[in-house]
RNA sequence: CGGGAUGUAGCGCAGCUUGGUCAGCGCGCCUGCUUUGGGAGCAGGAGGCCGGCGGUUCAAAUCCGCCCAUCCCGACCA
């Protein structure tokens, strides 16, 4: 392609509105423009990032035989009803209606659509399993969108379902997935992550999110340094350390004038903060659940949402505390008030003479002992992990962890979709049973902003050769010189005769410019013909990642460049 | 939703406090000549309902009100 032919509109200042450095080089390399808060275009350049890792997705996809296909992005309410999740999904459900006043929406996600297709087809098991996918918009009204292509309103996504007869089958198709998804991100270059997940609002129990490492993410991954053990912050646990049992003392109650906080109870008694168990007050639809957590420790409000079966909750404001008939700052699992539903975190079982709230006002009780001052009904894993503590999965290994960018993620879903919307097919023995479905989703359009998050410089993108928009570009330095002109344009013939996707810069611009132009777009590969090689007879040949110059006689310049760029696909192949 | 900020030429900004030759600068764009190894120089030129509506005033980019858009922060850890 020539750099004349092609729309580049790049830019020498970032624009105001750009905070993370992909969104300004989109900007800036002329990949994309906005047209609406979280909604973008994309431009030449860009596209051809976004179909260079379509086209990976896809081949990874039909090489475990999932089939494509392309499902509307306009979705009729009645399935979103009987799924139950018209209601469930709330005002992040981009909804539209039609000119008679039917309700639609615009596909967030296509679980509702697939099923109810798959459901009138496929009868039988001998027909089973199925797996299809599709590349296409997705339409969600975040509540912030922002980081431009990062958390978008309207974005690229591959999304793949499953359809399979029993969980072992669901479970072939899940690690086929995990497998397909492991060679795309790494096909990609990404520096990545495969970690342990929450299920969040879209049902069933087993996930991994692809997580690619990046200081700007909004996520945060644990990860072991010494075992594989990787989990999102979600779910990430930790190994418990079992203080020393004592023998249970009797209670008794002493007085905390004015002490709230763990610190100021813990500092005011001269107990330790592990010795106090704290009692946090969320209220969630019309009901009051008290949590138990041990002092120091904060409670992971994904684990919170999983077991209370919603993200409706929050926890109690100053002044709610009356109208439920709670004492703020003196909340306590002894002597609770009926009808709050009280859940302990697991660790909260291993102590002994704990310091609780006492519910009235200041005072706590010393010395409580779960089975003889109360009794807990609801337990579970509710604590935030945190950097430093010990690994759950091996001994002595220790979490560290990162931020970074969801990309990708999996689902056993079972028969959450199913079920809900009578789709059922007749199993070997006769009966009906509803399909075992799994879901598995990437973020298409994000990858692009992800892939620049990682691989960037001052002076601009250094892409992936894998999903770079060109492989290789020539930088004539002096277009006007016929000389110069005339090599340029043989090893750009040379390049396209050996199928590599060259990027020609035929403009007349000043060398300056042309550099930087090339340095922002991030070609993996330069060859830079100015005054110099036609004296010499070499060509420049430059890495654009690593800044490594070469020099190669022009005859070889072909060669020599598409060497390089064999050596780079080799680096990301891992040989 | 709550809080903060911004909106002036395609992009980046100044001007607003102290209403009145304040419609300005840089980049980009157009024309011509000269240039060409890290965003060239000179000369000339085009381009703006100063986010929208309403108000105050003899007079509004500037003061006031409402609205819209965009960006940032936050979702209360007893």
């Amino acid at each position: 392609m020539r750099f004349s032919k092609l729309f580049i509109p790049t830019l020498k200042e970032e624009p105001a509105e750009a905070e993370i450095i992909s969104h300004k080089l989109l900007f800036r390399a002329g990949m994309v423009r906005k047209v609406a808060s979280g909604v973008y275009s994309f431009l030449p350049l860009g596209f051809k990032v976004l179909k260079k890792i379509e086209r990976i997705i896809r081949e990874e996809m039909d090489a475990i035989g999932a089939q494509e296909i392309l499902m509307p992005a306009l979705q009729p309410s009645e399935i979103w009803v009987e799924s139950g999740r018209w209601s469930e999904y709330g005002p992040e459900m981009w909804r539209v209606k039609d000119r008679n006043d039917r309700d639609f929406c615009l596909g967030p996600t296509h679980e509702e659509l697939v099923t109810s297709l798959v459901m009138g087809e496929v009868r039988s098991y001998r027909q089973l399993p199925q797996t299809f996918y599709q590349i296409q918009m997705k339409f969600r009204d975040e509540i912030r969108p922002r980081f431009g292509l990062m958390r978008a309103r309207e974005f690229l996504m591959k999304d793949a379902y499953s359809f399979n007869a029993d969980l072992e089958d669901l479970e072939r198709s899940y690690t086929d997935m995990d497998r397909a998804y492991t060679r795309i991100f790494q096909r990609c270059g990404f520096n990545f992550r495969s970690v342990e997940a929450a299920s969040g609002l879209i049902g069933g129990k087993v996930s991994r999110e692809f997580m690619i490492l990046a200081e700007s993410g909004e996520d945060t991954v644990f990860y072991c340094d010494s075992c594989d053990y990787a989990a999102s912050a979600d779910v990430a646990t930790t190994r418990l350390i079992e203080p020393p049992k004592e023998a249970a003392r009797p209670t008794i109650k002493v007085s905390t004038p004015g002490k709230k906080s763990v610190t100021e109870v813990s500092a005011f008694l001269g107990v330790p903060q592990e010795k106090l168990v704290k009692t946090l007050v969320y209220r969630f639809e019309d009901s009051i659940a008290a949590v138990l957590m041990r002092g120091g420790r904060e409670v992971n409000e994904s684990k919170l949402s999983a077991i209370l079966g919603t993200t409706r909750f929050h926890l109690l404001g100053e002044g709610e505390f009356r109208e439920v008939d709670l004492v703020p700052g003196y909340v306590g699992p002894v002597g609770l008030r009926e009808g709050v539903r009280l859940i302990a975190d697991d660790e909260v079982a291993l102590l002994t003479n704990f310091v609780v709230g006492a519910n009235e006002e200041d005072a706590h009780l010393k010395d409580v002992n779960i089975g003889v001052d109360f009794q807990v009904e609801e337990w579970g894993d509710l604590k935030l992990a945190e950097e430093g503590e010990p690994c759950p999965q091996c001994a002595g290994g220790k979490l560290l962890s990162a931020k970074s960018i969801e990309a990708g993620h999996i689902f056993q879903l079972g028969t959450r979709y199913s079920e809900a919307m009578g789709a059922s097919f007749v199993a070997e023995n006769g009966e009906r049973k509803p399909y075992i479905m799994g879901c598995y989703g990437i973020g298409v359009s994000r990858m692009v902003a992800a892939a620049i998050e990682q691989y960037h410089d001052d002076a601009g993108i250094l892409w992936p050769v894998s999903i770079a928009p060109f492989e290789i570009e020539i930088v004539p330095l002096k277009w006007d010189d016929g000389a110069i002109r005339k090599t340029a344009e043989e090893l750009y013939e040379g390049l396209l005769a050996k199928g590599i996707e060259a990027l020609l810069d035929d403009r007349s611009e000043s060398p300056g410019k042309k550099f930087a132009d090339a340095d922002l777009i991030g070609i993996p590969v330069q060859i830079i013909i100015g005054p110099r090689s036609i004296v010499s007879g070499n060509a420049e040949i430059k890495v654009r990642s690593t800044a490594e110059r070469s020099e190669a006689p022009i005859a070889d310049a072909v060669d020599e460049s598409v060497r390089i760029l064999k050596n780079l696909f080799r680096a990301i192949a891992g040989e």
